[in-house]
DNA sequence: GTCACACGGATCGCATACGATAACCTGTGA
DNA sequence: TCACAGGTTATCGTATGCGATCCGTGTGAC
């Protein structure tokens, strides 16, 4: 059985990624307790692990709330995503089946209809787990770890402060049966790396005009 | 002044780090807190930071013990580095000022000094400095928190599994002072990116091919 | 002799209660 | 209008108790 305090955790942290507690939200450990009749231990030690993770804010004697993020951090996120991206996808190259190739056709061909269908979240929820699929199978937990919670950091931000890009879907998807080509072939690690990395890259670039264009700041 | 919880942490992170309390070593709470005088609520959000941060494992209902690393994990840790620092070096590239390379440079030739004198510890601790002083200029406080962790996991990983290559740290000295005179120029983000991450990567490959040619297994 | 199982010590998980401390708000008085 | 005192709120830290779980050990059946 899972411990109070996994619970405690599971149920923040979801609540945090699915914007319950958006940024800023104060989470009073009394009132935590009183809610779910968990005592304030279980609560004080997922909130520690939180903080340590970067999602929530502690300050002694205060109290804690969920992080926010500037508009920048996307950005830098994203900028770093590339690069962790393109070592474990490059990492993962000698490790993917065909099975996972095949699952990874599948789902970027799910984008493409996604995309005629006008459907952004569904096109977004694709293109995180074409990735993921990717990824997970780099032989190094800790950095197949990394990305997990940058991910999600990105997806957090994403949803304070709305990041789009028109015309970058259609690319990213070309982009993706490219990446998928040089899998197959068993292309050296260093060509699939870069282009992991150009990819996220392309993105960002894309998305930072785009918002330039408008006037919007993001850096 | 900093909470009970802060001051637990730092003790157990530096006795981690310092080797007081080695890869294997069981964190007894109850213990700990007679020891130090401290109560157990304390040690247990240490803890939880701790494990978030990779240095503890938590076995529920078991205890807490510091984490141990296979011999690959220097390498993984090596990989990932040569990517993290490979940014970093290039974003604070427009940031550093002349005294920070000035620094730099001295710390390098140093280097050359502590080479000379056949002094191995403290030509590793320049190494850190060197590079330390460089990326903590990157624009980007999640990257350099990440960056120092990585440092600290890869100093643990050295003092249990020694790592070595004889006649490396000759070349590591000469990279140095390339990669500064780029910096000093101006060089474009590119280039600085790949020459930094280049650098990490022929330190992981001498030392793997050491190792190799010693027959101890590395990964 | 060996294996299954029960027992007990060690340790954690969690609840509860209480005092200390710090931050914040508010109303009073000059 | 402003400074300050006091109350409120919340965390921080301690103490204590009890149940749950894990794990090593030893007993007893076969």
């Amino acid at each position: 059985m899972a411990t109070r305090t996994d619970v405690c955790y599971e149920l923040l942290k979801g609540r945090i990624l699915d914007g319950t507690y958006g940024p800023g939200h104060r989470l009073v450990i009394d009132q935590l307790g009183r809610e779910h009749n968990i005592s304030t231990i279980p609560w004080r030690e997922s909130l520690r692990r939180l903080e340590a993770e970067g999602w929530v804010e502690i300050i002694p004697n205060v109290g804690a709330r969920v992080a926010t993020f500037d508009e920048g951090e996307w950005a830098r996120t994203m900028r770093l995503l590339a690069r962790l991206e393109g070592l474990a996808t490059a990492l993962a190259s000698d490790e993917l089946t065909e099975a996972d190739l095949a699952d990874a056709r599948r789902m970027n061909r799910e984008m493409r209809e996604a995309l005629a269908d006008f459907d952004p979240m569904r096109f977004t929820q694709l293109n995180r787990q074409f990735h993921t699929v990717i990824f997970h199978r780099a032989p190094d937990k800790h950095l197949i770890a990394l990305l997990d919670t940058e991910w999600a950091r990105l997806d957090f931000i994403r949803r304070s402060a709305f990041t789009h890009a028109p015309g970058r879907a259609v690319e990213s998807v070309a982009e993706h049966e490219a990446l998928l080509d040089l899998l197959e072939a068993h292309a050296d690690a260093d060509t699939i790396e870069t282009a992991a990395r150009q990819h996220k890259l392309n993105t960002l670039e894309a998305v930072t005009r785009h918002a330039e264009a408008r006037g919007t700041a993001l850096a």
